[in-house]
Order: C-alpha cells, then structure tokens, then sequence
DNA sequence: TGCTGATAGTATGTATGCTGAATAAAAATA
DNA sequence: TATTTTTATTCAGCATACATACTATCAGCA
C-alpha cells in the first residue's frame, strides 16, 4: 500500500501507524464486527448480545456480575445489553428470593431459538474473518492470539472469570 | 481455564465463544485500549486521537474525509473527534478557499508538543500489548494480524485508503 | 446557463465501552 | 448486635462506532 512518490516523505508518520499491534488490533475488530453485522442483521443482533444469549442459556440463573466476568462485558454496560434483550423478549430478569440484590437472568423460548438460528451465521462470521490466512496460518494465528488474550486478560477493566460456583438452584430454571 | 467439575457441561457453550476469532479479537482490543488508556491517561489522549494527531501532522491542510480514510476511521465518528482535539487546543480547522463545502485540518503547536509527549507512551503500550507472546511469535503474529486487516479491508465500513493527491497549497500550513 | 449527481460536513439515534459515584443489601467483624 | 466492608445494581457522563438522512457546495453535462 505505498504512496505516490509524492507524498511518500510526509506520511511516513501515518505508515508507522500501520504497523502498530494496538492500530491492527482495532481494524481486526472493526472489520469483525462489520462482518458480523452484514450476516446476523436480519437477526437484529449484535456479537455482544450473542455472546450474552449464549452464556445466559448456558447458566440459566446467573447473575449480570458473574456474566460480565464470563464474556468479559464491562459491568457498567451490561445493564444497557439486558434491557435491550428483554426489550426483544429474549431474556427475563427475575429477583432472587435469597439475595435481594441480585436479578437472576434467563433466556426465554425466542431467545433459545434465536440462538440457534445465529449459530451458523455466527459460524460463517468467524469463517469470514479469518479468510484471508491459509489453514495453517488461521491456527497459528488463533494460537497466538489466545495466548496474548489469556496473558492480557488481567490488564482490562473486564477481564475474564471463570464461574467459581453456579447459580443457586432457586434462581436455575 | 477449566470450570469446576460440577458445572463442566453446562458451560460448554460459553467455552466454544472462547474459541471464536471474532471473540478473541474484541478481547484483544479491550486489552490494548485498557493498556493505552492507563499509559496515556495524563496526557488525556485517547489512541482514536493519537492516530488523528498523527495524520494530520503528517499531512497539513488534510480534509475529514481523506482523514477518514487513512486512519480507517469512520466518516460520522470524525466530527467529534475533531471536536474534541480543537477543544484541547491541538488541531484547529480553517475553511479552505477553494472549496466551501472543506475545513482543512492543521496540528497547532501544543499539537506537535503532545504528540512528541505521546511518542514513547504509545511505543510502551505496543510493547505491552505483545508481551505475552516471545520475539519470534510476536513477528509471526503481527505478520499474519497485518495480513489479515489488509486483506479484510473492504468488509468494513471505513476501510482503509491511500492519500490519492495531497492537499492543496493553498491549505497547507 | 441550468440541472443533476457526487461530495463534505453535520445531525440524529442506537450500541458498545469505560470512569466514577450513588444506592441498597449482604457479609464480615468488632 | 452494631459497625464496617464488600458486593450487586444502577446512573450520569464521555468517547468511539455505525446507519441514515439532510444541507451546502461543487462538478459535469445538456
């Protein structure tokens, strides 16, 4: 991608740019998240509302901390992700009888089968992202990329948390 | 990151969002942000306004919508940006004289001052951000990252793109 | 010259993502 | 038991990010 010989001196800044990890970084997300747009926007949903439904369906019950920990979703910007699924009635909030802070979620019957319906779409957005790199290449990259995710994990305000116990069986189903 | 034993099967889903590139990419610019955010925090600088910074001192007189697309910045996003660094005294806009409809983009001189400020910081987070991997992942991995937001350029909204003129003289400095 | 299509900038509305503070309830402890 | 600390949620506010639409202007063309 060079310039015209013209511009060549002055956007020597700019190409420096180019070759930085945290520059890379935020392209590769920005083009994720148009990929996955393009194919799930019938759907009306987002990658994190995804990742949210998925975790929900797996542990009926949880709660929005334990949640944030799970997919790593700042806890701050759960609240707004959950009204917005309830909002489309795939999930419900329910208060626990045993800890009265705490609003137990659940997905519901739409919910479920809006899950299944992303998942192959979901599935042809990572196939997409990663099309560029040959077979070897995408599992290189896959390693490399989960080991300086994992290793970060600790330097973002979300990190993520594994579930140190499950939801109470009065909040579960 | 295994899950205890009594919770192994439900969390199978979640587990399978771990895997997903799409997922381990927003994770990894989570990461980078949080580690720019703590390093440039003083400066009060964000890494969206440091490449903006940096490309309009790179080219003088530049116009939002080139801007746009050398930094892969959306279109509808750069007014406020723009907004911001004027605010801080860094850049500043002047109509330019042959086309109306065009505000050419100028670094002030406590613009250039912060961006030298920001240099070194901006050179740490890139370290940080690569710390988990060794020298030799870290080529690899930046190798394969590069190759795959060149060549998923096109899929998002504001792909990336070369200057194909440089500004006028008239607007330059 | 007058019309038309393309372009630059802006505004509106929605969705993350984060900081910091406030509130309420539970847990720990003196 | 009373006090302190921790925890769960929410809220206000700022900064991207994107879709869509609107205005002003420019450029090409009949």
């Amino acid at each position: 991608m060079p310039n015209k010989p013209s511009i060549e001196g002055r956007t020597k800044g700019v190409e420096a740019l180019y070759e930085k990890p945290g520059h890379l970084v935020r392209r590769a997300n920005q083009i994720s998240m148009a990929i996955f747009a393009k194919e799930c926007s019938e759907l009306d949903l987002t990658s994190v509302q995804y990742a949210a439904l998925t975790a929900i369906c797996d542990c009926d019950g949880i709660d929005a901390t334990r949640l944030s920990g799970l997919i790593a979703l700042d806890r701050a910007t759960i609240g707004g992700v959950m009204d917005r699924l309830e909002t489309k009635g795939w999930v419900h909030r329910k208060p626990s009888q045993s800890d009265r802070r705490i609003k137990a979620l659940h997905i519901s019957a739409s919910g479920k089968a809006l899950l299944e319906a992303a998942g192959p779409k979901v599935d042809e957005v990572q196939k997409r992202l990663l099309a560029p790199l040959s077979p070897d290449e995408q599992q290189t990259f896959l390693q490399l990329l989960t080991k300086l995710v994992l290793l970060g994990n600790e330097n973002s305000r979300a990190p993520q948390k594994e579930l140190d116990a499950q939801p109470l069986k009065e909040d579960a189903a």
